[in-house]
DNA sequence: CCTGTTCCATAACGGTCGGTATATAATATG
DNA sequence: CATATTATATACCGACCGTTATGGAACAGG
């Protein structure tokens, strides 16, 4: 039996091509649902951002939980980069420093929504969005883990004091970082928010 | 020209006397608004738990956003009093302190809704929820002004170090705060929490 | 050209939203 | 009893929700 040859590997469109930019129209549906939250952003809202029809983005990315998740994933690529930076650090300080001014970066940026778009979609929701809730909640569970894991290294460097909780020191900082992100959604302004930054490192637990 | 009588003080009460108790109502609907937020109590949420119709409910509350605003008078009344003695502790650890665990008190109390009914309803808000979000942000201005002033009045009377800056030892709190009904929100333990609040008495400065 | 396939545009689906018109029931007053 | 007033119950309003059916347009391969 004679093996088939390999079909075109770049793109073999065989009908009708596509007249957006998937990564485009993606995009501009993040910032949606970065703006209103996922509740809050309707098809209309989306698709109108996106410049595509209903069914085109149907077609494209599933339905608007699929699409959500999709956007979700390159906020946190794109957007929280600055997160998994923080972890190399060399001090516990630099990775909280890191933490706290790249938060103040991101969510209160100058043309961007202000806020954190995994808070705004998760803390109150519609039980239809339930999943949503469920994977911001997992994600940053996991990221917080990460965090656990560097303070611990550090408490174990005596690069924090022995007195101090790694896993109380790890809520605390994403608490903070939390009401950053409150307080940058309600209107605070950068100068507001990096005094906030600095009077949290000026009580930061020296060695 | 002769006085009129005095109508009958207590309830002159002319037509068909109403059936449920405006009190208890609003309780309930305050449980539904802390749940859901806002946007997420529907109307039927509401009067389902409130056990009236809903032309009961307008002509007693108004509308939805006559309500919400009612219920969050109630709210800051009831479950927000912490704030306000917090103020009155004789020093400035013990006003965060206070602030903290009342705080976890109520936003991750046993039979009541985990996190904070102000900061869900406001986060993330459609367009005619503006003037909620607006409301609530007003108000929680103006519980952080006093906090400010005590802070001040702490460092004045050297409780705390001259290098805090009061405004920014104010963001902190709140944005600590603001992280413990979030993660309240999210299923957090109250172990977690309170390591949390440990944490960040731990790490409050010293005169 | 013809067929198959994919995409776009329009319109519509059932359902829910906040809010209300209508009619009836229950009280006070005369 | 008659009337005025207020509350209740039912049913409905237009608008919007997420989603999809339908029909035509744009490409590839034969």
């Amino acid at each position: 039996m004679e093996q088939e040859v390999i079909p075109a590997p770049a793109a073999a469109q065989k009908g009708r091509p596509r007249e957006f930019c998937v990564d485009k129209a993606l995009a501009e549906a993040l910032h949606v649902f970065w703006s209103k939250g996922y509740d809050g952003a309707s098809m209309t809202d989306l698709t109108e951002a996106m410049g595509i029809t209903k069914p085109s983005l149907y077609a494209a990315f599933g339905n608007k939980e699929a699409l959500f998740h999709k956007a979700l994933d390159l906020y946190e690529q794109e957007k929280l980069e600055y997160t998994r930076a923080a972890l190399e650090q060399p001090t516990a300080r630099g990775v909280a420093e890191y933490y706290l001014r790249g938060g103040v970066d991101v969510h209160a940026a100058e043309g961007e929504p202000h806020g954190c778009m995994g808070l705004i979609s998760s803390l109150a929701c519609s039980p239809e969005a339930e999943s949503i809730r469920a994977d911001v909640i997992r994600r940053r569970a996991s990221s917080q883990h990460a965090l656990v894991e560097r303070f611990e290294r550090a408490r174990a460097e005596g690069d924090i004091p022995a007195h101090i909780d790694p896993e109380g020191l790890t809520s605390l900082l994403y608490a903070i970082l939390q009401g950053i992100t409150v307080q940058a959604d309600a209107g605070a302004s950068r100068e507001e928010l990096e005094r906030l930054v600095d009077t949290s490192l000026a009580l930061w637990p020296s060695a």
